[in-house]
DNA sequence: CTCGTCACGGTTGAG
DNA sequence: CTCTCAACCGTGACG
């Protein structure tokens, strides 16, 4: 049953504030969230001043904890890709040079003969796709092939089974607490609001979080200022629409300032690598390092990316 | 009362 | 261009 209201642009829950389902939190209440948890304050008490609600806040804890790391993880999109033109016909030559050979044999073969590394390295259910799909006319080894793999100890080893990524629900593989950034975070490429958020919100934040929170305050304020105007736009409007707030600063930082329990590896790829210096700023988000080694996808770096933060101006004042 | 966890309904974006 | 799918989201409820 679901408690909280629908508003024009936005819903509130059942403690005042405001959110957008499906939707991450604003980076300007993320980061407080983990400020207010840095003074000593409760979750709980978090939970009630930011009116986000409390199961939200120990996420978002618990992420910062395990990934030094305040912005949301990376929303739709696909997995790269493994199966490379280059490795099928990688595993096409093994094929034919020897058609008896296991999905498994393959698998070793292009990680041995360094086509893949453990990072792109497709699963043996991968493999047997291709052998079944693409190479399945090489040879009538078809049949044989999938009455050989039978017995395989893993036979059914899901397609991602190289993503250490155990679910949604938890972003690091327990026993991995540092999180290193090529295994863990290989799924987790560069969250798409990211560099927005961070551009735009930090003068926010500035202002926001120097100024003593009020419990009284209200998480329409904040929406507000985040959006930027006090113009209220349609939601079809302001779903895209904001207008990118002043010019980013190389110093902007979402990362909460003192140090969290668990930094991330240095050595983690810049979510924008190759992409406008600007974009260098210190947020530790998310990173996903592409296992070819080439460069996150255009889409990662794209300063202009809008938010929805504009969607917070209810109509209905909470 | 607090907090970790999970189901749910939703959004997103690559393929 | 539309569709599919699997990732993510925050909420609300439960223990």
């Amino acid at each position: 049953m679901k408690l909280y209201t629908i508003t024009s642009f936005g819903e509130v829950n059942q403690l005042g504030g405001v959110f957008v389902n499906g939707r991450p939190l604003p980076n300007a209440i993320r980061l407080r969230i983990v400020e207010l948890a840095q003074l000593g304050i409760r979750p709980c008490d978090i939970s009630r001043q930011l009116r986000v609600s409390h199961g939200c806040v120990s996420k978002i804890l618990a992420r910062y904890n395990e990934t030094g790391s305040i912005l949301p993880g990376a929303i739709g999109g696909s997995k790269p890709r493994v199966t490379t033109p280059t490795v099928v016909k990688h595993i096409r030559t093994y094929k034919q040079r020897d058609p008896g050979i296991f999905a498994w044999e393959i698998r070793d073969r292009l990680l041995a003969d360094g086509v893949c590394d453990k990072f792109n390295l497709p699963s043996v259910s991968s493999i047997s796709r291709i052998l079944r799909n693409k190479i399945g006319n090489l040879s009538q080894q078809s049949q044989y092939e999938s009455g050989k793999q039978a017995p395989h100890p893993q036979p059914t080893i899901p397609y991602n089974h190289l993503y250490s990524y155990p679910t949604s629900k938890v972003p690091t593989p327990p026993g991995m607490p540092t999180l290193p950034g090529h295994m863990a975070m290989h799924r987790i490429w560069p969250s798409s609001h990211s560099v927005t958020d961070i551009l735009g919100i930090r003068s926010i934040t500035e202002q926001q979080i120097s100024d003593s929170p009020s419990p009284s305050s209200n998480t329409l304020d904040e929406w507000s200022v985040i959006n930027g105007t006090n113009s209220p736009l349609s939601k079809a409007e302001a779903k895209y629409t904001q207008t990118p707030s002043g010019s980013p600063t190389a110093n902007s930082c979402v990362t909460a300032p003192s140090t969290p329990p668990c930094r991330p590896p240095t050595t983690r790829a810049s979510p924008c690598t190759g992409c406008s210096a600007t974009t260098s700023a210190c947020a530790t988000g998310p990173t996903w390092r592409p296992a070819s080694g080439s460069a996150p996808s255009p889409h990662s770096c794209d300063v202009a990316r809008l938010t929805p933060w504009g969607l917070f101006f209810s109509s209905e004042d909470a």
